[in-house]
DNA sequence: TTTCCTCTGTGACAGTTGTTACTGAAACCC
DNA sequence: GGGTTTCAGTAACAACTGTCACAGAGGAAA
């Protein structure tokens, strides 16, 4: 049909560039229906630089963003100046606290930061609105990738109720490990404690406890891996 | 149109049912559309004695379930025997980890139990699909409370991370007596510690302080309400 | 070099929570 | 009543975690 190729051509030049842009939402690029091309298409590209606040605890966020590059921290602060990190929006996933706003429009208390340069298509409340009641696949995109995060945050509550945070702090390292092939980690013992919850005192004496036994080498901002196994050996007594 | 009525009857007095029965849906039934109506339709009316488990860590369920009356706990279990209950499901809910086996097909470690006699509707996996698809109320339905839930997940997890068990106690008293328009609790202990992921003894210890305080009067298996002032007092201080 | 500042190490201590062990009271069933 | 089970109270202890205080190492900047 040579008639509706000629209108097809923009779109599909759309659709080609977000297909590029999106190239980490498989999930969601794999069952995109017309709807949905529509929704990403009417989408604006932003930038945020690392260290940038998206939203806190007072400011609510009124639009939907689907992150393309970079890496976004949720998190929440205790009275006490402690935190604890919620969950990671990364290309691929959605953030939760923005579908909060989205679906029932009251603000939920907690920060999300960027970790790292983020780009990501900012799209409207009404376009987000409007895909999600004319686009099966954004719907399913949404739903598998809320279920999949409440899983996680599962696994978060029966971890921090069950396990020593000995435990915590190994199975979260031989996870850092693992997604950075074994290199070492660029990390103060403050942030790993903003990660889990916990103190730098503590984190501290737990990491020196880990090195003595030969699984870690510590430096200064860094912590090499020595023992995948003494490691493990210490994760694996996990009690949830 | 007295040719469609006729047709129509059959439905009407259908749905009707459905609505006497679904009584506390008022975010399902308010936005119902006819797909909806088809699934809930199709639903078979089931019952669970008080105390049975409706899936555990390893059987897995197939079918999604709206209760309409009675109520399930969701909890886990640690290796050495301590539980967390993660949230309960009543009229009104729905249970995540249905959902989570219905749209990704795996398990989730966890145990569903009935503390009421629960009457649900059963609603296949087919049904289940059809309606998401093609039911925009549906669809509304589940996101909204999906999103409600996961903010409870939230502060669940802020609270064990940031508060004292203490503080936890006292707030989920409060919340107990609230519900019960300050009638005495009818609880062990030991029920209190698995619901807060503790122990029998440490809670026993904590309501005999609280008594001590004057916020509350303990007898063989109740908790009286004494001052609901002394009870916030302590529940005010939290953390996160 | 000197001066900061950040990060880490550490010891001592306190508070909270879990564990063990045992006691007795209350309810329940014969 | 007598025996049994469930529930609560308690004390002593152990383990874990957080807090405070301070020392010193390593870098960066002046």
């Amino acid at each position: 049909m040579p008639g509706t190729a000629k209108v097809l051509e923009p779109r599909a030049g759309t659709i080609a560039r977000l297909r590029r842009l999106l190239a980490s939402y498989p999930g969601l690029l794999g069952q995109a229906d017309d709807p949905c091309w529509d929704m990403l298409a009417s989408g604006q590209l932003v930038r945020a630089p690392a260290g940038s606040v998206l939203f806190d605890e007072s400011s609510r966020c009124r639009e939907f963003m689907l992150i393309a590059r970079g890496q976004v921290r949720v998190y929440r602060h205790s009275r006490d100046g402690r935190e604890v990190t919620l969950y990671r929006v990364k290309p691929g996933g959605l953030c939760f606290h923005s579908l909060n706003a989205l679906l029932h429009g009251e603000p939920y208390p907690a920060v999300a930061q960027a970790e790292e340069e983020v780009e990501a298509l900012r799209i409207s409340h009404a376009a987000f609105h409007r895909a999600l009641a004319r686009s099966a696949g954004f719907r399913d995109y949404v739903l598998q990738t809320m279920t999949r995060r409440m899983a996680e945050l599962i696994d978060l509550v029966s971890g921090v109720v069950f396990d020593r945070l000995e435990l915590r702090l190994a199975c979260w390292l031989g996870q850092q490990f693992e997604r950075a092939a074994g290199q070492p980690l660029r990390m103060t013992h403050q942030r790993i404690a903003q990660e889990l919850g916990s103190t730098r005192e503590v984190i501290s004496r737990l990491l020196k406890e880990f090195e003595r036994q030969g699984c870690i080498r510590l430096g200064r901002g860094s912590i090499h891996l020595v023992s995948t196994e003494g490691l493990g050996w210490v994760a694996r007594r996990r009690n949830g």
